[in-house]
RNA sequence: GCGCCCGUAGCUCAACCGGAUAGAGCAUCGGCCUUCUAAGCCGAGGGUUGCAGGUUCGAGUCCUGCCGGGCGCGCCA
């Protein structure tokens, strides 16, 4: 509906030479809005306010003339200059019946825009490092990235959702060790667990899959193990602690185990993040970057370009340059590429794999490296802007009243597993989204399961539920309805309630527009419940199975409207639209 | 110390490149079920948008400075 007021006063602006000028550089449609009350009639433009100051005149002139060089029409109503200068639009009748025409025509398609070639976007999200179960704060990060794929793609804009396996490193070695220390307790050995170690549970139901001929005499293990990190030197407790692992097990067996305790957290992530609704297109493992050379090919690029620079026996990459606080290690004095390497090489390979425009959805503590991998796609030649970052901020759980610490190594967390079997898959993903992802975000458990009927998800799954149910009846009573009688009387939709869901309905496509064009899925959110909020007001307010056959077919085709819609929000949402509560 | 995010009703949060009288839910109080699902509807109270300036037709929104909270500043991953 937007673009039919934007069209009209294209055409008036262009009719009017000393005007259309100064607007060149200006989408109209960017100063149409929706009016917030209705005495502003529909749509309200602040076009002749916005060109008042280029075109040196009074913002109320300029609406003057324009409105004088609007073009006939018959969609709007009433076109009235008002305050400063806004120039508000009342539309017909006949404009928002067209819209749940469409609505009827389109059905799921309904909202969505035409599929384009390009940007192919790249969404990567979660990419949590494969050491443990993903907790309450990766699932926020699953929510999110998931609704915002779904938005981007009812844009029309082709997107590949991708997870980065984190499973390069010395976490990976910590990770085995903890699973084989597991595994020797389980055979009965008596040795410590390492502090540094992963305490999890789930270590344990890991190494209840080792093979027990691994295990050795507690005499060899415990002499090479000491009890406990030397104060401030933890990297070189660990490396002592992998090393008497390889020399008692062998550097095969070791990495048996290592990458068999990877794959089995790799796949419980995969299956817990399906079970949320939440899936990818690629698992992209930071392994596969090493085994294919890509790191040190990308490192030879920037070589060749004379971008890297030696220092202190390390190499650097110069992200000053690019406006990073500091420059970077790619190269450590011991011959060890750092992170930062794999991650300019991973970010490298996303584009020489055709995406054109990269979204990293992460968590608010890796702010500080945006930067850094922005300069090192800069330094590989491509233009840094084509990387977004969005960051997603913590969640704090409560329970109790009581705000609870997550900690992976601590095994003290709650998983997201846990979450959703209390709260329901259903609830979480909508909860996680409800709000802007840069505000933190408390989640109370105690709240989230004994308010779950409050819960505005029930709210809007009522709505559609209790329309389901309406056409239920229908078929109970054996009474028939024609859509097509119903568009033909769509004038008998006069009362209070039915013209607000109208009104409602013909906003969905501009508000999938807005949360996708913000990455603000939280403007999906509230617009659901402001339309479930005016379909349930109608209901309580009117019968719709009436006898006279005119008006009861108009009121099942805005019905039939209002389910599809609320449906097609809720799957973009990832939240189901059930037939009955 | 420097950088990023945040500060809106008792609580949790909205507010679309700056727009008209700052909106919801929860909580509190009062009404509505012989009628398509009461997980619902209708109504009431509740605000100096942290503070102080600035920019302009117009500021919760942009700028500056304070105050308060979170996060980050490694040859870790």
């Amino acid at each position: 509906m937007k673009p039919l007021v934007a069209n009209l006063l294209n055409d008036a602006l262009a009719s009017l030479p000393d005007l259309s000028d100064v607007a060149a550089d200006l989408a109209i449609e960017s100063t149409v809005e929706r009016t917030r009350d209705a005495a502003h009639g529909d749509f309200a433009s602040n076009l002749a306010m916005r060109l008042a100051r280029p075109a040196r005149k009074k913002p109320r002139d300029i609406a003057t003339a324009l409105v004088a060089a609007l073009p006939a029409n018959s969609f709007v109503d009433d076109v009235a200059i008002a305050g400063p200068g806004f120039i508000n639009f009342r539309l017909s009748p006949a404009a928002f019946h067209a819209e749940v025409g469409s609505i009827l025509d389109e059905r799921e398609a309904y909202g969505r825009a035409p599929a384009r070639s390009h940007p192919r976007i790249l969404l990567e999200f979660v990419s949590a490092n494969p050491t443990g179960p993903l907790h309450v704060g990766h699932g926020r990060l699953a929510a999110f990235g998931a609704t915002l794929g779904n938005l981007l793609e009812a844009r029309g804009y082709p997107v590949s959702r991708e997870y980065y396996v984190n499973d390069g490193g010395r976490q990976m070695d910590i990770l085995g060790v903890s699973v084989w220390i597991r595994a020797l307790q389980r055979d009965g050995i008596d040795v410590p667990f390492p502090s540094a170690g992963y305490r999890g549970e789930y270590i344990r139901d890991i190494a209840a899959t080792i093979e027990s001929n691994d295990a050795l005499s507690a005499a060899d293990v415990i002499a090479g193990l000491p009890a406990d990190a030397p104060a401030g030197d933890k990297e070189a407790y660990v490396e002592a602690i992998v090393e008497r692992a390889v020399s008692l097990l062998g550097a095969e067996r070791f990495d048996r185990i290592r990458q068999q305790a990877l794959e089995a957290i790799r796949a419980d992530i995969e299956d817990d993040l399906a079970e949320f609704g939440v899936t990818f297109d690629t698992w992209y493992s930071e392994q596969s970057l090493t085994a294919t050379n890509r790191i040190d090919a990308a490192l030879d690029v920037l070589r060749s370009g004379n971008v890297l620079y030696e220092r202190d026996g390390a190499t650097w990459f110069p992200a000053t340059r690019y406006g990073d606080e500091k420059d970077r290690v790619v190269v450590r004095e011991n011959g060890v590429k750092t992170y930062f390497a794999s991650d300019i090489a991973y970010h490298f390979d996303k584009r020489e794999r055709g995406f054109d425009y990269l979204i990293d959805v992460l968590g608010a503590d890796h702010h500080g490296y945006v930067a850094r991998v922005r300069a090192g796609l800069e330094a590989m030649g491509y233009d840094g802007n084509d990387l977004e970052v969005r960051l997603v901020q913590f969640v704090t759980l409560y329970r109790g009243g009581e705000k609870m610490q997550m900690s992976t190594r601590s095994g003290e967390f709650d998983t997201l597993r846990k979450l959703r079997a209390e709260v329901g898959n259903d609830a979480t993903r909508f909860f996680y989204v409800s709000r802007s992802n840069d505000q933190h975000l408390d989640f109370d458990l105690d709240v989230a399961r004994s308010q779950s009927s409050d819960n505005p998800v029930y709210y809007i799954q009522y709505a559609h539920a209790r329309i389901a149910s309406v056409f239920r009846q229908l078929d109970e009573k054996n009474i028939e309805w024609s859509a097509d009688d119903g568009r033909d009387h769509m004038n008998l939709l006069s009362g209070p309630h039915e013209k607000a869901l109208l009104t409602s309905l013909s906003r969905y496509p501009e508000v999938v527009e807005l949360a996708a064009a913000n990455r603000a899925p939280q403007h999906l959110v509230h617009y659901l419940r402001d339309l479930a909020n005016d379909f349930h007001s109608w209901y309580n307010a009117q019968q719709f199975i009436v006898d006279e056959a005119a008006l009861r077919n108009a009121r099942l085709s805005l019905c039939e409207a209002t389910r599809i819609v609320i449906a097609n929000g809720l799957t973009i949402l990832g939240v189901s639209a059930p037939a009955t509560m």
